[in-house]
DNA sequence: GATCAAAGTCAACACCTGTACACAAACATC
DNA sequence: GATGTTTGTGTACAGGTGTTGACTTTGATC
């Protein structure tokens, strides 16, 4: 697809260097932000229109169809860059572990940050999870299911977690990341960075994760519980 | 505001029952329905038009400013319909409360079925909560805060609870709506309804439950915070 | 420098949108 | 039954929409 031209190019195949590719990639961008940016307000996805988008881009309506074929398919790209900059995040995250003391204070921390900066981002992906188009919310849950499972995966190192089962983890991993996706979208609205709400949400994120880890260290694990359950018969007759 | 006749009418006050105002509200129901079915597809609110929810409940576009102003003043009396309808399930839960036996999995699944049977207003509740405009957006979470309020009183009447604040019992009932919120989400994204799919998400919910209940469990109440650490403090010579 | 495909512009189309206004029918009140 | 209000209809307008096809410009390839 990419292999446009007439099949020679040898040398500077890779770079995607030239001039005409760096143009075309910045108006690109162009769209893109614009998207975005237009998504900053009231409106969803699906309500704002090709030509807006366009003119926003500062450019012509047609121009848009040298890059996207749809307006759907421009959110696609936009799914994928929010996901992908998130998975980046934790990759450098994971790079760089936290210390363990405070680790749940930091982490949180560390991910609302993020989100701050990056809050054009989470703003679209916030309102298109359950309010986009069919194939743009199997998308964002898509790379949801991926985040999780990475966390959870993450979460098995810890040694007070490592007697569960991978479901059990998937699952705690679960609450974990719906739980902070619910404060993002809290963080989204509030009116402007109101850095003492900020510090409210931290600390409602921190308890709540607290609760959950306090409830893993009372959860028996699926192995476990046949076997109390069968002791448990056996023993019936000693009291 | 109700009162346009000329101040007379004596009798029959309350009723309502003119063959007139029968017919208005007949009209009016019949746009608050062709906007939720319109909203059971791909749209968003914002993006079906005032004339498609006119064409869809059998009336010419200009009829339409006789029940409401506005596209968003029909979507506040949605979401007021959808609450209401809510909080009626939750008072009549309430006046014939659940055995205390399996009451975790009791609870679940007459929600679920709850959802199932009114699912074109969940459906527009959970598109709008982070979708919408600012005034649909907000009367959303005021009613989902209300409805964490009662919960958080009920939770209250409960013996192994009763230790907790009452900020406490809200933020255990933040976390145990904010679940059902996500499996709600879940359920109404199923293809059709798949009883075991159903299966499966009523247990989901349940254990997620189960782990958060657990956790509070483990919760040193506030109050007790303080106290054991001065304790522990003067018992550090003792050790 | 000639050639050619890609990126962007321009004008036009058929259609849909919200809203204003004048009007007809239905009903309540006297 | 006359009168006035309410509910719904019909027409019209100015403007926005997605998509088309033919065009110019631009940069890469030979």
């Amino acid at each position: 697809m990419t292999r446009t031209t007439r099949g020679r190019r040898r040398e500077e195949d890779q770079p995607e260097g030239g001039r005409r590719d760096a143009r075309k990639q910045r108006t690109r961008r162009a769209l893109l932000d614009a998207a975005l940016e237009l998504m900053q307000g009231e409106q969803s996805f699906n309500s704002i229109s090709l030509r807006e988008v366009a003119r926003n881009a500062g450019v012509v309506p047609t121009a848009f169809y040298r890059h996207f074929k749809d307006m759907d398919e421009l959110g696609l790209a936009l799914v994928e860059e929010a996901l992908r900059a998130l998975r980046q995040m934790m990759r450098e995250a994971r790079a760089a572990p936290l210390p363990t003391s405070h680790l749940i204070r930091r982490s949180v921390r560390t991910y609302l940050r993020y989100v701050q900066d990056n809050e054009r981002y989470f703003q679209f992906v916030a309102k298109e999870r359950f309010g986009g188009s069919r194939s743009i919310r199997l998308a964002i849950r898509q790379g949801i299911q991926l985040f999780i499972s990475e966390l959870s995966t993450d979460l098995a190192r810890w040694p007070f977690l490592s007697r569960f089962s991978t479901e059990e983890l998937q699952m705690f991993s679960t609450m974990i990341v719906n739980l902070m996706i619910n404060i993002t979208a809290l963080l989204l609205d509030l009116p402007y960075d109101d850095d003492e709400e900020v510090e409210a949400l931290s600390h409602l994120a921190e308890q709540q994760m607290l609760l959950i880890f306090l409830g893993t260290g009372q959860w028996i694990p699926k192995a476990e519980r046949r076997a109390r359950k069968e002791a448990k018969e056996s023993s019936a007759s000693n009291d």
